[in-house]
RNA sequence: GGAGGAGUGGCAGAGUGGUCGAAUGCGCCGGUCUUGAAAACCGGUGGGCCAGCAAUGGUCCCGUGAGUUCGAAUCUCACCUCCUCCGCCA
């Protein structure tokens, strides 16, 4: 979320931001909304505290009677009886406000959620991915002296991945990994999880399954409300994460942490679940985007401070980078332009993957940062060294995402003769075999 | 799924309609004492929102939301969470 008393301060930020990310906000509402919503409020206040006078009034009163002699007695009980019609008329008054702020408020809170997080000043502008910077590129990208297959091929001669009878169980987008394919999968999850583990990230199982506060709070909900699957037949609904990113993040939820105990640094891994609704016709082929995949996620939770955001955002960066680098997977990093953004993302880095059959990059990784506009949602605090307390910031980025890992794996690892070579790096969790298929 | 019980400040725990943001203890912070520490003693110690440069003032918060009442931590209803027992189960 972002900060009401600052889009009041500054309210062409927040025009300016919405028309970079691309929402569409109506900030002039919002504000006259906030402005209305403020007014009730500080006249509802004068009444109230009118009105808690009187109460303590006639509770003085009534302390009196206890011990009143006969002849005070009625006297006290006229008193509180006249003391008792103002507050009533208070209390309709009251009333009138109370329901024209229940009317406002979940107006002014439903424009409030789509406001957009200003990127920074650092983020390329632009409309869409097609408008990234690339700024690095590692690896070489290989050149067969024969014909290479693609993923799906590979996938099914060597009897690793079955999409037909996925889909006959689960519709579209939907597979099976066999035999060595599921091997592969799971070797390229653990190998992340433990390089995260060497990096001083605690690891956990988390729930998949959660309710819409954390959903709202890592900022999926309400504009990614279409993207996520929902348990309807749960009161309250429950929604299939599409990360685990939104159990990390919101894991603290609600808290106000100890200072000195940040960064907290998370790493995750969880199957993930995504409509991927509007995308129909779009990568139809093999792994590449599937309903339901697993991930390793690494979140880190820090101090609200700009300077150690950006120095964390680096470092998810590189602990990405170093497991394709093991893998010896050629990749790029694109810094991604303000059209690309999400509503409540900063700035971001995405990876992408050298994918033979694609003849390009596939996105692989993506590496956000968001300030304090999850933490303000997730009311995640800490308390500094002064004692005060203060909004966290956040960070997430993929450690690896499979089986979409899979395909430069399979594809740039393959024989002539049909065969997998298996990444050095992924050896241990295979039983240090070398090879998928005849050799 | 069935039957009961419970949710109060960092923690423990009192409070069953009024002067209660809430006793007391522990913890934590500051001070006195001490060569230093401990003990003892003294003082302090929640958050949100609004106004204000600030000091401060107002208001809201006793699981959450609605209600009764001049007045609710205390009464009513719904929901959430936890505990105990029974059933089922990876």
């Amino acid at each position: 979320m972002i900060d009401l008393k600052d889009l009041r301060e500054n309210p062409d930020r927040y025009r300016h931001a919405a028309q970079l990310k691309r929402i569409d906000v109506d900030i002039d509402t919002l504000l006259e909304l906030d402005a209305k919503r403020r007014a009730l409020d500080s006249t509802r206040q004068q009444l109230t505290a009118e009105k808690n006078s009187i109460g303590k009034q006639i509770a003085q009163l009534a302390g009196r009677l206890k011990s009143a002699s006969p002849t005070e007695k009625s006297a006290v009980q006229e008193e509180m009886k006249n003391l008792q019609s103002r507050p009533t008329e208070l209390k309709a008054q009251e009333q009138t406000l109370d329901a024209q702020v229940a009317e406002i408020d979940p107006r002014l809170m439903e424009i409030l959620l789509r406001c957009a997080q200003p990127a920074d000043d650092d983020v390329p502008v632009g409309r869409d991915d097609s408008e990234n910077v690339e700024i690095k590129k590692w690896g070489t990208v290989r050149q067969f002296d024969f014909s290479p297959k693609d993923h799906m091929t590979l996938g099914s001669e060597l009897n690793l991945i079955d999409v037909d009878r996925g889909v006959k169980l689960a519709g579209s987008r939907s597979y099976f990994l066999i035999g060595d394919g599921a091997l592969l999968h799971q070797a390229v999850l653990r190998l992340a999880q433990d390089m995260m583990m060497e990096r001083g990230f605690i690891p956990m199982t988390v729930p998949v399954l959660v309710r819409e506060p954390a959903m709202v709070g890592t900022g999926y909900f309400p504009l990614g409300r279409e993207q996520s699957y929902v348990m309807s037949n749960e009161e309250p609904a429950k929604y299939l994460v599409g990360t685990a990113e939104v159990s990390l993040t919101a894991f603290h939820m609600d808290e106000t942490l100890d200072g000195k105990t940040l960064p907290r640094k998370y790493v995750g891994m969880s199957p993930c679940f995504r409509r991927e609704a509007g995308t129909y016709g779009k990568d139809t082929a093999g792994l590449y985007r599937i309903h339901q995949f697993d991930k390793v996620e690494q979140v880190i939770i820090c101090k609200n401070d700009i300077k150690e955001s950006k120095r964390w955002h680096e470092e998810i960066l590189q602990n990405a980078e170093a497991i394709l680098q093991k893998l010896d997977l050629p990749y790029r990093i694109v810094k991604v332009c303000t059209g690309d953004l999400g509503q409540g993302q900063v700035a971001k880095y995405d990876i992408e993957t050298w994918m033979p059959s694609r003849k390009s990059y596939g996105e692989t990784h993506s590496a956000s940062r968001f300030y304090d506009f999850q933490a303000r949602r997730l009311n995640l605090r800490y308390r500094d060294e002064e004692g005060k307390v203060r909004i966290c910031h956040t960070l997430n980025n993929t450690v690896i995402a499979s089986p979409r890992v899979l395909i430069p794996i399979l594809e740039l690892y393959q024989n002539a003769n049909g065969s997998i070579t298996i990444p050095t790096a992924l050896r241990p969790y295979m039983g240090n075999r070398e090879i998928i298929g005849n050799a």
